[in-house]
DNA sequence: GCAAGGTC
C-alpha cells in the first residue's frame, strides 16, 4: 500500500500555497470537519517511493494555557496562589475542534511534516500538532520532520522539502514558559488590583483594572509623554529675523545661523549690530542634488502607522479591514514583518494589473514605459512577502475605509518600483557684519514616486530665488521675534507603534491588540489626530507602579523576560529553572506590591470618589438594615457603607426596587432588573446573586431567592418552609438536589434529606401544627416507596409519622451559619459536590428549569 | 471577568 504523509501549515492560506507549489498545481482539495481548514492531496516522490501527501493547516495555536477550573473563581482564590497553582492546556478555539481534526487526518499516515511558521511560536505549534496526532499515528524519531523555509517561493519551498530537519524542542519550551509567565503574572496582578480598587471607588468607570507585561508598558509610554507635557516649562527665546529684497523686488526672509538666543539682552545686541547695515552680502551659493527616496516594501507595522497617521484609522480597525481585503483576494497576506520582495516576485505582473485603473493607471503606464526601478533592499524576516495588491479594484466595489486602505497599499507598491524624487537643494549664505544668515530652497528635478504618493510631493513655495555669489541685496527689515518653547504634544498612535516595535513589546499581530486594550479599559482616549491621551485612571495606575515598583511599568521588563526565555530557546537553561526563577521574582514583586498598595491608593484617593460617597440609596441591606447605595458607574453595583460590602449586579440594565419585598433567605431587599425599556425583567436578591444559596447555582445567574410569582424560592410559592428547630429560620428546598432531595435551614445548621428517588418534591400550601409548611412528595408508580403503592404523600417533615422512614435529618458539620451574629458567613449553603446540569445557564433558562420542579 | 500569542 502507498505510504501517506501528513503536512501541517500554520494557517489555511499557507497550506494552499504550499500544496500548490509542491504539487506543481496538481493537488485536489476538500474541506475538513471543522469547515475552517482544507486538505490538499497529491502524490509525489518521497524517500525513494511514491507517497500520498495530505497538506492541511491549523489556525494558529491549537492549545492555550489556563488555570484548572477552580482557580478561575475570583472569590475563592487568593491571587498569590496563581503563581504556583496547577494549569492545564485547553483547546484554543473549542469550536474548531482542531485536535480531533488533526487526529482524524493523521490516521494511517506514516510521516508527519511540519510547515509551521519559522519562529518560536511556530516551533511550539509543531509540538501541539505532534501531541494531537500522537494517538492516530505512530510517532517516532524517524517519521516527524520540520520544514525550514524563509519565503513562500517555489525555490525556497522545494529546497525546504528536500532538506527536512527536526522541530526544535527548546524553542517550543521557551514559548511554553512565556505562556505560563504571562498567565500567572498578568492574572495575579489583574485580579488583585481589580478587586482592591473596585471595592473602594465608585467612579473608576472600568469593570476591569488589568495588568499585563505588554499592555502596561504600552500605557507607560502614553503616560510618560503626558508627564513630559505636564512638567514642561515654556521658555522664551528670541530669533533675529532679517528680510531682504532681491533685485527683482521679491521679499525673502532669511534664517539666522545661530537659530535662536535665550537671553533677550544678547539677542538685542545682535540686532543692534545688524541694524548698522543696510545691505547683506551673498557669500556663497551652493547647489546639491538630493533625493527623497522611494519607500521600502510595505510590512504590517508600517501599514498600521500610515493607517493611523495618514488615514486616521486605528491599527486594530485597519488590520480588520486589511484582513477582509486579503480574504477577498485584493491584497496579499497582511501580517508580515518583511520589507523585501522575494527574488522571483513578479513585480511587473502586479504593476501591469494596475495599468488600467482610473485612479493611478496613468502613473503606472509611465513607470511601465520608462522601466521599473529596482526596489530598495529591505529586511527579509522569512515570514511572508510584503503587502501588495493582488488584483485591481475600483472605487465602487470597495466601501469607504476598505477603498482608502487599498488605495494606500497600491500607491505604496507603485512607489516602491518608481524612481526616487530628486530635487536641487540651493543654499545661499549671507553676511551682515559678522552675523551669518542663510536661505535654502528646493527645486524639483524629478517628482519620481511622489506623483503616485502625491501627499509627499513638494509644496510650491520651497524654491529659492536665484541669488549669485557676491551679490549685494537690500535689507528691508531686521527685527527680533519673541517666541516660546512649546511642550511636546501627546503621543500619536503611530509614534506609539514605533516605540513598541523598538522595545520589542508585542508583535506585528499583537501590537494593535495591546493598543486596543488600553483604550477599551479606559486607560487612554484617542484624541484628535489619533493622539493618545491618558485618562486619570491610566495616569494614576502608571504613577502608582512608579511609586511602588517602577520595573512593573518599564519597557525593559519585557525584554528582560525575553532574555530569560532565550536561555531556554538556546538550550542554555532548563524551562523548569527559568520558570522557577522568574516566577519567584514576580511573586516577590507581587507580594511587595500588595503590601504597598497604599502608595497607589493615595493617588486613587485624589482622583476618585469612594463608593460610600457615590450613588443613591436604593434598597436595604439584610445585615444592618440600613440603605445601600446603588453605584451606577461601570460596573453597576450596590454598596453598603455600614458593612463596607460591595455587591455586584447584572450589568447593562435598569435596577429598581421590587415591591419592597425581602429575600426570605437573608432579608436583603429584592430588586428588579430589566434590560432597557422593553426588555424582560426579573427579580433578584443582591446577596444571593453574589452568594448563591444552592450548589450548582452559578454566581450571578439571576433570580435566586425572590418573590417572583413563578420563582420556586418564594414564600408565596413552593420552595420555602419555616424551620421549627430554630427561631425564625427558613427551610429552603434545593431544587437541584433531587433525587436525594434536600431542605436546609438558613439560620441553624439543620439539613433534611428526604425521599430518596422521589420524582418531585414541593412545599405545600398547608401548615402543620408545629408551624412548618407541609411538604408534598410524588413518586413515579414503579418507584414508589409509600405504603399501598401510593404515589403522593403530604405531611410535615418534622412531625408526620408517615414521613419518619423517609426523612433523614442531620446537622451540617463545619458549616458556617448563614446568619451568624458576627456577620454572615461568606460561604453559601449546601454546595457539597461539583457537577453539572441544573441551576446553570441564563436566568430565563434557569427559571424554566426551576419551574419544572415545582409546577 | 484575568495575560499574550497564534489566527478566522
Amino acid at each position: 500500500m502507498m505510504k501517506r504523509a501528513l503536512m501541517v501549515a500554520e494557517k489555511p492560506s499557507l497550506a494552499a500555497s504550499l500544496a500548490n507549489i509542491l504539487s506543481n498545481g496538481r493537488s485536489t482539495n476538500r474541506k475538513g470537519i471543522n469547515n475552517a481548514c482544507s486538505i490538499h492531496e497529491w502524490n509525489m516522490q518521497f524517500k525513494g517511493e511514491s507517497v500520498h501527501f495530505l497538506m492541511t493547516s491549523v489556525c494558529g495555536h491549537v492549545m492555550s494555557l489556563d488555570f484548572v477550573g477552580k482557580f478561575n473563581n475570583w472569590d475563592r482564590v487568593d491571587p498569590a496562589e496563581l503563581f504556583h497553582c496547577p494549569t492545564e492546556k485547553k483547546e484554543a478555539v473549542a469550536k474548531l475542534k482542531m485536535p480531533s481534526f488533526l487526529a482524524k487526518e493523521a490516521k494511517g499516515c506514516d510521516y508527519l511534516v511540519l510547515w509551521l511558521d519559522c519562529d518560536k511560536e511556530g516551533e511550539n505549534i509543531c509540538f501541539e500538532v505532534i501531541d494531537a496526532v500522537r494517538e492516530s499515528m505512530r510517532i517516532t524519531d524517524h517519521n516527524v520532520f520540520r520544514a525550514h523555509f524563509s519565503a513562500i517561493t517555489e525555490k525556497d519551498i522545494k529546497a525546504a522539502m528536500n532538506n527536512l530537519g527536526k522541530p526544535n524542542e527548546n524553542e517550543a519550551k521557551s514559548v511554553d514558559a512565556r505562556q505560563e509567565l504571562d498567565l500567572r503574572i498578568g492574572c495575579a496582578f489583574t485580579r488583585f488590583q481589580t478587586r482592591f480598587f473596585q471595592g473602594k471607588y465608585g467612579d473608576l468607570d472600568a469593570s476591569l483594572i488589568s495588568y499585563g507585561p505588554c499592555q502596561t508598558p504600552t500605557l507607560g509610554f502614553c503616560v510618560q509623554r503626558h508627564d513630559e507635557i505636564q512638567t514642561f516649562k515654556p521658555e522664551p527665546y528670541w530669533v533675529l529675523q532679517v528680510t531682504v529684497q532681491t533685485s527683482e523686488g521679491k521679499e525673502v526672509v532669511l534664517d539666522w545661523e545661530r537659530v535662536r538666543c535665550f537671553e533677550k539682552e544678547i539677542a538685542t545686541m545682535f540686532l543692534m549690530q545688524v541694524k548698522e547695515f543696510k545691505e547683506a552680502k551673498v557669500t556663497s551659493v551652493s547647489m546639491k542634488e538630493k533625493a527623497k527616496v522611494r519607500p521600502l516594501a510595505l510590512n504590517t507595522v508600517e501599514l498600521m502607522r500610515v493607517a493611523s497617521s495618514g488615514l486616521g484609522m486605528g491599527p486594530h480597525h485597519a488590520m480588520q479591514i486589511a484582513e477582509r481585503l486579503y480574504t477577498q483576494g485584493y491584497i496579499s497576506y497582511p501580517r508580515t514583518e518583511t520589507t523585501h520582495y522575494p527574488e522571483n516576485f513578479d513585480l511587473l505582473e502586479v504593476l501591469r494589473q494596475q495599468q488600467h485603473s482610473s485612479d493611478w493607471g496613468e502613473e503606472v503606464r509611465e513607470v511601465l514605459s520608462s522601466g521599473i526601478n529596482r526596489p530598495k533592499k529591505g529586511h527579509d524576516a522569512g515570514d511572508h512577502p510584503p503587502i501588495t495588491p493582488m488584483r485591481t479594484a475600483s472605487r465602487s466595489e470597495l466601501d469607504g475605509d476598505a477603498w482608502r486602505l487599498y488605495d494606500y497599499i497600491t500607491r505604496h507598491f507603485i512607489a516602491t518600483v518608481s524612481r526616487d524624487c530628486t530635487y536641487l537643494s540651493t543654499t545661499a549664505k549671507f553676511e551682515i557684519g559678522k552675523e551669518v544668515f542663510k536661505c535654502t530652497g528646493k527645486t524639483l528635478l524629478d517628482p519620481g514616486y511622489t506623483i503616485v504618493m502625491h501627499w509627499q510631493s513638494f509644496s510650491k513655495n520651497e524654491t529659492v530665488p536665484p541669488f549669485s555669489d557676491g551679490e549685494i541685496v537690500n535689507i528691508q527689515e531686521a527685527k527680533l521675534q519673541e517666541c516660546q518653547t512649546c511642550p511636546p504634544d501627546y503621543l500619536t498612535e503611530s509614534e506609539l507603534i514605533t516605540l513598541m516595535e523598538k522595545h520589542g513589546i508585542g508583535t506585528d499581530a499583537s501590537i494593535p491588540v495591546h493598543i486596543n486594550n488600553i483604550c477599551q479599559r479606559n486607560y487612554v482616549a484617542v484624541g484628535s489626530g489619533r493622539r493618545l491621551v491618558p485618562t486619570s485612571l491610566g495616569i494614576v495606575l502608571v504613577h502608582g507602579y512608579q511609586k511602588i515598583d517602577p520595573e512593573l511599568v518599564l519597557p525593559t521588563m519585557r525584554s528582560a523576560l525575553e532574555e530569560q526565555l532565550n536561555l531556554i530557546a538556546h538550550g542554555q537553561a532548563s524551562m523548569h529553572a527559568v520558570l522557577q526563577h522568574s516566577l519567584e521574582i514576580f511573586k516577590q514583586k507581587f507580594l511587595y506590591f500588595v503590601k504597598n498598595i497604599e502608595g497607589m491608593d493615595q493617588l486613587f484617593e485624589v482622583s476618585f470618589s469612594p463608593l460610600a460617597m457615590l450613588g443613591k440609596a436604593l434598597s436595604r441591606c439584610g445585615k444592618c438594615r440600613r440603605y445601600m447605595k446603588y453605584v451606577q458607574a461601570k460596573p453597576a453595583r450596590l454598596h453598603c457603607s455600614h458593612c463596607d460590602e460591595t455587591y455586584s449586579l447584572p450589568q447593562n440594565g435598569v435596577v429598581r426596587i421590587y415591591k419592597e419585598l425581602k429575600c426570605p433567605l437573608d432579608d436583603f431587599e429584592l430588586l428588579s432588573w430589566s434590560a432597557g425599556n422593553k426588555g424582560k425583567s426579573y427579580p433578584l436578591c443582591p446577596y444571593c446573586y453574589n452568594h448563591p444559596p444552592f450548589r450548582d447555582m452559578k454566581k450571578g445567574s439571576g433570580c435566586n431567592a425572590c418573590t417572583h410569582p413563578s420563582c420556586p424560592h418564594s414564600l408565596n410559592s413552593n420552595g420555602v418552609s419555616s424551620c421549627v428547630e430554630c427561631d425564625g429560620g427558613v427551610l429552603v428546598l434545593d431544587p437541584a438536589s433531587g433525587p436525594k432531595w434536600k431542605l436546609s435551614c438558613n439560620r441553624c445548621d439543620v439539613i433534611i434529606h428526604i425521599f430518596d428517588d422521589a420524582h418531585k418534591v414541593a412545599v405545600d400550601d398547608g401548615t402543620c401544627e408545629c408551624g412548618a409548611q407541609l411538604i408534598c412528595v410524588n413518586y413515579k408508580e414503579e418507584r414508589t416507596k409509600l405504603p399501598n403503592e401510593a404515589t403522593e404523600l403530604t405531611g410535615c417533615v418534622f412531625c408526620s409519622p408517615d414521613f419518619a422512614n423517609l426523612v433523614e435529618k442531620h446537622r451540617a458539620i463545619n458549616r458556617p451559619n448563614r446568619m451568624a451574629p458576627g456577620g454572615r458567613a461568606a460561604r453559601g449553603r449546601g454546595r457539597g459536590r461539583g457537577g453539572k446540569g441544573r441551576g446553570k445557564g441564563k436566568p430565563k433558562d434557569k427559571m424554566a428549569q426551576l419551574a419544572a420542579y415545582f409546577v
